[in-house]
DNA sequence: GCGATTATGTACCGATCATTATGGAAACAG
DNA sequence: CTGTTTCCATAATGATCGGTACATAATCGC
């Protein structure tokens, strides 16, 4: 009754490495979008055929929420760090460097997949751009969290709250991940990233 | 040789008004985007047939652009109008105010149809996604123009260039209408409009 | 009245979309 | 070996995509 939990590849073991197919459906969702990416866009990129694809990750949807956990868990994972710094403008700072970093990666697309997710879409899309908004309103409750801890330290300045606060830091990186999305140079993101830090508010 | 500029309508004449129907035709790609607007969409909220469609407007990418052009025309034209405001902060306020009352209007679809068209997309999509790069590419100059004239006037403050200070405002913008997009609410809004005004920075 | 011209409505085009039925190949247990 | 299970490859499914042929209807100058 135990055989569930061990490993026991009955029948013709997989050609391929479900990870890294992954990996690259994330690449190309990432550069794409989800409906701009074709099932043939994937297939080729993930080294597989459709059939594979299919019994191994569901369906399309299936395989851009499997693409959406592996990218928040590896790209997003500076932003929940970044809440343990010690003060609001410190969990700014590495949110900031943090976006600059990933979008001026020179090995992956550039732009944010959930930004690029939730904007507006064909009637296929909607169910994942609304998970998308989902996702990204449990970060933000996140940051108001944060920021909340550093008002009751008394970080934060006369007249600025900590749902105000997180809503500007965030569209902030938003704008930042927009205009890496739409080929800003590094050193326009580098400026950016240094505006917003030399303009951040401090009591 | 002047029947040119006459209107000498031969034939038999059109039975919709070219205007209004654009006009439809804009607030389908600017709810759903360019991909996500199928020409079924726009056909029905233009109340009319295909070919109608292609006769009077090209094909579905002119008809694009010429919602573009209305667009820019009648709903961006305060972006134009808010550089003639006295100082920086001026123009930076007319900006984050106009696109709120934008973005708050509620009879119009939320989010920028440039922000829209400038994510990720399909291949069809690419030269569409260029051009709305290259418009923007150029209000973002027009903006850069006028913070240098507010800089040789000494209004930034020490370590703040127009280059920086332009970007700084757009990510904002763009963060803001972002947010309207993914169906953020009248008060977080106005709140993000406050609190950049207050972050502001001035000599 | 008469062509000429232009718009409209229907019905269709080939291409592509996501998805899957089918048949054979590769591993297992017996 | 046989049977079972799972995977791979080919090729097809119906639906939808953007774009059009075609015939008809409405207005022109004459």
């Amino acid at each position: 009754m135990e055989t569930a939990t061990c490993t026991a590849p009955k029948g013709r073991p997989r050609e391929f490495c479900v990870d890294e197919a992954l990996g690259q459906a994330l690449r190309v969702f990432w550069s794409k979008g989800y409906e701009g990416a074709s099932l043939t866009d994937l297939t080729d990129a993930m080294g597989i055929t459709r059939p594979s694809l299919y019994a191994a990750f569901g369906n399309k949807e299936a395989l851009f929420r499997k693409a959406l956990d592996l990218y928040e868990r590896e790209k997003l994972c500076y932003m929940s760090l970044a809440l343990d710094a010690p003060t609001a403008r410190a969990v700014a700072e590495r949110l900031l460097r943090g976006a600059l970093e990933m979008q001026t990666s020179d090995f992956e697309p550039r732009g944010c997949l959930r930004v690029i997710s939730s904007v507006a879409c064909g009637v296929e899309a909607e169910s994942i751009r609304d998970e998308v908004i989902a996702r990204r309103k449990s970060s933000s409750d996140a940051l108001i969290k944060r920021f909340e801890k550093a008002e009751a330290a008394g970080e934060l300045p006369e007249h600025m709250n900590a749902e105000a606060l997180s809503g500007y830091l965030i569209a902030l990186l938003q704008g930042l991940a927009l205009q890496a999305g739409a080929g800003a140079s590094r050193e326009e993101l580098e400026r950016l990233v240094e505006t917003s830090l030399t303009v951040w508010p401090t009591k």
